[in-house]
DNA sequence: GTCTATAAATTGATAGAC
DNA sequence: GTCTATCAATTTATAGAC
């Protein structure tokens, strides 16, 4: 038995739990890309052979189901709150905006990678269908807005749902929480400036 | 890539120049992903077998640095345009967010490939490199206009440049070329959006 | 220019020892 | 739980016949 106090300083050698490998696995998913990404690109980056990373995850396939089940539900868990059940479309529409962009930014490893599925394989078409979905979910308030004359009825409904969660999107690119940034305060400025744009 | 959910691209037929093959090829590396087309894929979507595809060009590689020269060289015409180097910044700066989102959209799957890339091989990084420097010169642009009071001041000159091209980046997810919808027309939408905002 | 055949490396995944 | 060893399939790319 070892002396108290002379633990060896482990580097990286958390439990090998199913979830923080999950996180390993989306953080390489995301840097890399899911197909650019080997069971060994994995494995080496959690720190073990691939032999002991099988050990604890089914495969590859299962690690983008899981990560894409996460943001789905994080997701359409907006769609459940209150807040955005009842009121006027317009007040809905932005509380949903808002939320939507808040859990981009707070769950955005697991979003990136949903949002990059290219339904190769039946777990990513169902992840695509899921993700269609909510596109449909937002695309619908937007539109009951303009129709209630609360939002510019001069742009086509479908472009400007697009144009705007295509912005909310983006932020997966470069966004990376740190303390610099809040996410809430990017989330803010983000709504801001899809609402009133980039003139004075 | 194994599991192809649905089929590919209808075969395209002669003539095999390296032009008309790139065009099929980047078709194919946008529906599912560079890395997740195989030579293989690229030859059957052009009617011939693999060898044969070998025979008009270098390799995989090589199509995605053509790709990219090809939207990169359209892009940085933008900046040598000479309404891009006279006039106001706020000017300068809303002319050249009109025409970047028209060669996105007309050059749409050159462009569309050239933003997906993510920098795994030197081809890759010498792309990105390429594409952070016409990022840069925008968002010099924007900058000098907020400092010149032609714009909003009350937003991150750099979170605003991310989320206005952002905002366009986003129509390769859904852009087609048809009849139905002229570039020009979503292009000045998608730029009246941005610079107005979603209310009334 | 197209094909068949195949090389050489990588990949997702498993077997079985310790 | 981790490892070494290995498999079967796939992938990029080439050789060489016609």
């Amino acid at each position: 038995m070892k002396p108290a106090g002379t633990a060896s300083p482990a580097p990286r050698r958390p439990p090998y739990d199913a979830s923080s490998l999950l996180e390993v696995a989306v953080a390489v998913f995301n840097e890399r890309g899911y197909d650019g990404t080997s069971m060994e690109d994995l494995a080496r980056a959690a720190g073990i052979t691939k032999s002991s990373f099988y050990h604890h995850v089914d495969g590859k396939q299962a690690l983008l189901a899981a990560a894409c089940d996460r943001a789905l539900g994080a997701l359409f868990a907006v769609r459940d709150e209150p807040a955005s059940q009842r009121g006027r479309a317009v007040v809905r529409f932005e509380y949903v905006l808002l939320r939507t962009t808040q859990i981009l930014l707070t769950e955005s490893p697991y979003v990136t990678l949903l949002l990059r599925v290219r339904g190769n394989t039946p777990v990513e078409q169902t992840a695509l269908e899921r993700r269609r979905e909510f596109d449909r979910y937002t695309a619908d308030l937007l539109a009951q807005a303009m129709a209630d004359g609360d939002l510019r009825a001069d742009i086509d409904p479908a472009l400007a749902t697009r144009l705007t969660f295509g912005m909310v999107t983006s932020l997966t690119e470069w966004y990376r929480p740190s303390g610099e940034t809040p996410p809430d305060a990017v989330a803010k400025a983000t709504v801001d400036l899809i609402l009133r744009g980039l003139r004075p």
